[in-house]
DNA sequence: TATTGTTATAAAACCGGTTACAAGAGCCAA
DNA sequence: TTGGCTCTTGTAACCGGTTTTATAACAATA
């Protein structure tokens, strides 16, 4: 319970606090028979280093900055779990974080987020000419150090599953295409289709504008025309719920006679009982973290493109034909 | 810009650390004369205690807790900001925080702040038995040492104006009935009616659920039902967005037909140019710090109600009869 | 006047880590 | 055998604060 100090790691494990210190921060120049006693200690004793102490030790402040692109989105769920998972991973490696206003990167930083970085984002390029270690959410086609969500594999799993439930009348609702998450959930639904042989029908992509009301708007609209789809492949779970209140409103019943699938796995996603791509949002902003521990560390920087998972719930269903069941009876 | 240490303050003012300390930290036996040097030499120098060093020298580990009452809320723009006033607050005190997962309340903290208390909340009571300090961002009855927004003095203020722009028929989008928030605003709506002496017509408050979807279907539903009204006083920015959206679906120009207010003052408002209540929700969680702060160092607790503004934008115009448009001609 | 208390401040110890430096062990060449 | 080198580990200083303890100056009391 109370907290076990370093001082208590040495003394159980027979060595001086310096070569705890030495191992828990991988300096060379350790004995590897010590290194691994000394962490069995640590493991056994559940000790985990004050970041205070560590920061203080540390010469410098050891602040890291966190830059948004849009002032707008800040405070969004997407970016506070991203900010959670910043500040688990940094803090616990003794630095603090520091949210950047606008543009005006502060050079005293020891190392920078850049969050929803786009295509033609200029932050890296001023960043690189400070010399300031930076990594990225969002993908960079010319640098490395990025972490990213596979959009496309994840909206094509969900198209792949309602495919398998029978449908071929899949709509798919879109975000603005500005974004280039939006453009790769797209291109995965285009996939999806194609690599089953089913026909792409213009008016069966819509813009729902990543919000609630501009899904729901979208589903009127279609309705009203007379379109007809037996699915909807949406491209976040906000334009989801949006098209899941029009269908309700429109006398469909989900998923009986319409199935709906989102993407993000919000909380109101599974409380609604919606099938969605899950967007593992924290494990992004920890391994974030560590791309950016590295740069500073001088390692060769990589990026990572993590999995989304498919959450099956109650709003998709076996697509069934007026005609067949009438058949079938 | 390099950062001052508490060395350098001691050695500018001709005195020691300890003297410092003492003196940043409200100890008394100090001499007037001293402090106040003291203080000025601070200023000066810009001097900012280091909260790692801070942490690290107050024994033990110094947490709060953050409790919140829904796991949906997490991530919504308002936590977003309480969090970030808290977290600065508290953070220059030597505080770190850390977030409290359902209603698991640690018994290990120092402290904690509870958001969006409602009426039969458990959780205070559950604290005081365990003898932790906290503060409550929400109103209680009961108990002192709570933040709220004024509001009712918002909604009334926001009636007001609309009043005074020569309205008459005007009506309210209400959030569910349940919360505090909610119940305030109304009745800071009913206020302002009475106080001049309208009546108040209850086919015109509206549930929208204090969604942007929600608003817009119950406005929709209001003007198919054929009712008349020349205004809306939302009780959210996400309400009367929504509002706004469905009033020019139904080819009503805002604020020409229609003139809508908000309530919150989310960046959104200012960019689509909505008349608003300003909630000061920074200054809600530097205030909630500050009480809990109090609290844990013995001192009386007290409670604070922060006021609104009215920021006056574009989504609201002067009263337009067609009568007496046309009798001006 | 000698003793005791008060008050204001300086000095030093401490918090829990990191790191520069010193030192001992083992090995090899001279 | 001895000096020099590498490998490994202990020692101690230090980071920037807080807090306890010591001390000096002065006032109050006997």
């Amino acid at each position: 319970m109370s907290k076990v100090t370093i001082q208590e790691v040495a003394r159980n494990a027979g060595v001086s606090k310096g070569t705890i210190s030495r191992v828990l921060n991988g300096r060379d120049g350790v004995n590897p028979e010590t290194r691994t006693l000394v962490l069995g200690v640590v493991e056994r004793l559940g000790y985990v280093p004050d970041p205070g102490a560590r920061q203080l030790a540390r010469r410098g402040r050891h602040v890291i900055g966190l830059a948004l692109d849009e002032d707008e989105r800040r405070g969004s769920t997407y970016y506070g779990i991203l900010r959670d998972a910043l500040e688990e991973r940094l803090s616990s490696e003794g630095y603090s974080t520091q949210i950047q206003r606008e543009n005006q990167l502060a050079t005293d930083l020891d190392g920078v987020i850049l969050l929803g970085v786009h295509l033609d984002d200029p932050r890296p390029m001023q960043l690189e000419r400070a010399k300031t270690p930076f990594a990225m959410v969002g993908r960079s086609l010319e640098r490395q150090s990025w972490v990213d969500v596979d959009n496309h594999g994840g909206l094509l799993a969900a198209v792949r599953h309602l495919i398998n439930l029978g449908h071929s009348k899949i709509a798919h609702l879109s975000g603005a295409h500005t974004g280039q998450a939006s453009v790769q959930r797209l291109e995965g639904f285009r996939a999806g289709m194609q690599s089953a042989q089913l026909e792409i029908i213009k008016n069966l992509i819509w813009d729902g504008d990543f919000t609630e009301l501009g899904g729901y708007r979208a589903v009127r609209r279609a309705i009203k025309a007379g379109l007809e789809f037996s699915a909807i492949a949406a491209a976040s779970d906000e334009m989801a719920m949006g098209a899941v209140a029009a269908l309700q409103d429109s006398g469909r019943r989900v998923p009986w006679d319409v199935s709906v699938t989102g993407f993000d796995d919000l909380p109101v996603a599974a409380k609604a009982g919606l099938t969605t791509v899950r967007q593992p949002i924290f494990e992004v902003g920890i391994r974030a973290a560590e791309l950016l521990l590295e740069r500073m560390s001088g390692k060769p920087s990589s990026s990572a493109l993590v999995a989304t998972n498919l959450m099956v719930r109650q709003s998709t269903a076996a697509f069934l034909d007026e005609l067949n069941s009438s058949v079938l009876k």
